[in-house]
DNA sequence: CGTCGAATTGATGTCATTCAACTACAGTGG
DNA sequence: CCACTGTAGTTGAATGACATCAATTCGACG
């Protein structure tokens, strides 16, 4: 049985960011696979090729790579209405070398290529939602480039709360070290010193 | 006069790589805008709207960025055959925050924004060429990302000389260093220890 | 020939890591 | 209900990687 979808996650999300009608939204929201995660659930594997795009309507999920130092570098988090995906797998139907996992209990939807595919050709206007997500992705990992190569720890600690505020309070400190790409001791001192510059002013 | 392109650069590269009949390369290369530009000059400030991409048929071009340390850090090297853009500066018309700077005297073709949509209508296959230019791009700086969250200056730096050995040659070794993220001096002493321990073998 | 920028080298400083100890707390099984 | 265990987070001391500052050499180019 078909369902309105109009306040539920992707199906609202197409519509107000995608410029879909609702019927149509309501349509592609119908034929799409959705998934229930617990917490720990891991999507996708190094090795794997990543077959889905995934859309989080709840939850948390993160990306990371095991280093050859045997440590984990998150990739991205992705809450409520984010994608997450390893994009170069997808496209190029290589081997991953990331993992996808879920950090809270999640209701995901699972896109395929083919769906994409099929949808261009029915929805027009779906081709340039999709290039705009591509081109905010490239906007956002160039962003952090450049913060990884100029800016000291704590900067780059100041603008992932100012960024993310929400996930400070969800995410453990250990994964924000890992994706500010220091240790989580470091990251202890550094918000220990700023809550002493704060209260020393 | 319209000059016969199967030699020339972008022409060429057009028909190798976005497989493109040579009759239809032929018309989209007459139809672009070349220019010869100068060691030294800039193409694109911070503050300016990106209007092209660059596409390098010969010579070679960087874009960087200015941080708020005073300090130049290099996102990218475009020699011969590749493309140089801001693409967040030309997708979403905001001003730039990089310079994109010829490094040597060089032969670049400009390729707009309206011309790209232009030649998809005309030219099936072109947008799926261009699906992967954005790809490749992402690839590509998602792994550099991954090298800055885990790799040491000297993994970092053998790592671009697989990559790039030719650039090796052609840039001056303080812009790789600040393309690996550290200082000249560092990088002098990187490269000082890998003959040590090569000559030690 | 003189000048300027690139590159190297040494001495020293700084930031973040490492390793270890310790606290707090949540989940588990007796 | 309590002891046991494991994980997160903090803290301290020592170490390490890279930066900074200053001096020198080298080569390209006017």
């Amino acid at each position: 049985m078909e369902t309105d979808i109009s306040e539920k996650g992707f199906g609202k999300y197409l519509i107000r960011n995608a410029g879909i009608r609702e019927a149509e939204a309501n349509n592609i929201y119908n034929n799409l696979e959705k998934r229930k995660v617990p917490k720990g659930e891991i999507l996708l594997k190094p090795h794997e090729v990543c077959r889905y795009t995934f859309f989080v309507e709840e939850g948390l999920l993160r990306s990371f790579t095991l280093g050859e130092d045997g440590k984990e570098h998150v990739i991205q988090f992705a809450p409520e209405n984010w994608f997450i995906v390893d994009r170069s797998s997808v496209y190029f139907n290589d081997p991953s070398e990331t993992f996808i996992e879920a950090i809270e209990d999640s209701q995901i939807v699972l896109i395929d290529g083919d769906f994409i595919e099929n949808i261009s050709k029915v929805t027009g206007g779906f081709d340039k939602f999709n290039d705009r997500l591509l081109h905010n992705h490239i906007r956002h990992i160039q962003k952090r480039l450049n913060l990884l190569l100029g800016a000291s720890a704590e900067k780059r600690y100041l603008n992932f709360i100012e960024m993310y505020p929400d996930l400070l309070l969800r995410v453990p400190l250990w994964m924000i070290a890992s994706y500010l790409g220091i240790t989580p001791e470091s990251l202890s001192r550094v918000r220990k010193e700023l809550v002493q510059k704060k209260s020393g002013k």
